[in-house]
DNA sequence: AAGACGCCCAACCGCGAAGTG
DNA sequence: GCACTTCGCGGTTGGGCGTCT
């Protein structure tokens, strides 16, 4: 079947697009109450523009949900905790974060996060240390581990649809707190699924057909486990107007510290590097304040032993 | 001061999935 | 089930801008 073009192309512009067709985009939007067909949208706008186009201008930069300014820390933090999880599926992991585009997320991920993963060592597309003298800490991941992967991709992304489909009706205020995007990942059933795992549900992995097909392009738990500490545990991460070199020595020492960890902890403790991943994804600290799951811990019946255990881990 | 270089990000391209008749 | 259209996603590009030499 023959690709249909995505629009007639001749006579219609490319390129940045200017004040004046941003403003004729907005204006039939909100007039319309909605995008309605992208493709016929240029014409009864009366821009010379291409559907597709008008999507990506108005999904990436007019949409007024959009937030504006740098990625907060916290928010490079879910940016790589996400990515490991789920790869570079940026739409689901730009559901996560409100008011941040897949684009923008894309960007991040390529022009910072990326070079710094590779930078202390870790393969960007695996999470996976890339070095010889980390065997210490690569631990393989598991059939266990790597379906768990699979499947909290397959509940995240049915997370996110919904997410989009939701905020159409209930925009998200911008400039929620982190807790709010880690609660609000906590209490979907992404957080629900890792508890029960943690909780000693683990029999949904164990059939021939999950090892089967546990094969994920979107990285695993062990790569989680390689990550969490370093970054998502880190008190500071290189800043991004930092120079290339404070960058790489931070980074290196990152890495070190990690390796000095594992080492520690290569014992029985670590025999299972994927329930141990999955400790650290429930209880990496932000800014030291988890204070809010642990005053519900309750309810989200999660044993304070694991708590405590992981957190030591994740601060070593 | 000016050219070289590198980084950032908005925008484009092409593919595959979903929807429709 | 098929043919076709539309949409959304991820990869890539290129121009603008800041920094370095």
């Amino acid at each position: 079947m023959g690709r249909a073009p995505c629009c007639d192309k001749r006579g219609l512009k490319k390129g940045p697009w200017t004040p004046e067709e941003d403003e004729i985009l907005v204006e039939y939007i909100k007039k319309n109450g909605g995008h309605g067909s992208w493709r016929s949208l240029p014409k009864l706008a009366g821009l010379l523009r291409c559907g597709k186009s008008c999507r990506l201008r108005w999904t990436n930069y007019l949409r007024p949900d959009i937030k504006r300014g740098p990625f907060t820390q916290e928010e490079e933090k879910l940016v790589v905790q996400l990515h490991g999880i789920l790869g570079n599926r940026w739409a689901s992991i730009a559901a996560q974060l409100p008011g941040r585009t897949d684009n923008e997320i894309k960007n991040l991920w390529n022009t910072h996060l990326k070079k710094r993963l590779v930078c202390m060592g870790l393969d960007p597309q695996t999470h996976e240390p890339v070095n010889s003298c980390s065997t210490t800490i690569k631990a393989p991941a598991s059939p266990t581990t790597r379906h768990m992967a699979q499947w909290e991709s397959a509940r995240l992304e049915a997370e996110a649809r919904l997410s989009r489909e939701s905020s159409l009706f209930h925009p998200n205020p911008v400039g929620g707190t982190d807790s709010d995007y880690f609660l609000r990942i906590w209490n979907s059933e992404v957080g629900e699924s890792f508890r029960k795992f943690s909780m000693g549900d683990k029999t949904l992995c164990q059939s021939p057909v999950s090892q089967a097909s546990s094969s994920t392009k979107c990285g695993s738990m062990s790569a989680i486990t390689t990550e969490i500490c370093p970054i998502l545990g880190g008190s500071s991460i290189a800043g991004s107007n930092q120079n290339e070199d404070t960058e790489c020595k931070s980074c290196k020492s990152y890495t070190e510290e990690m390796m000095a960890a594992s080492d520690c902890s290569s014992s029985d403790e670590l025999e299972d590097s994927s329930e141990n991943a999955l400790q650290l994804l429930l209880d990496f600290p932000i800014n030291n304040d988890m204070s809010f799951l642990e005053e519900d811990l309750d309810m989200y019946a999660l044993p304070p032993a694991m708590l405590t255990e992981s957190s030591f881990i994740c601060h070593l």
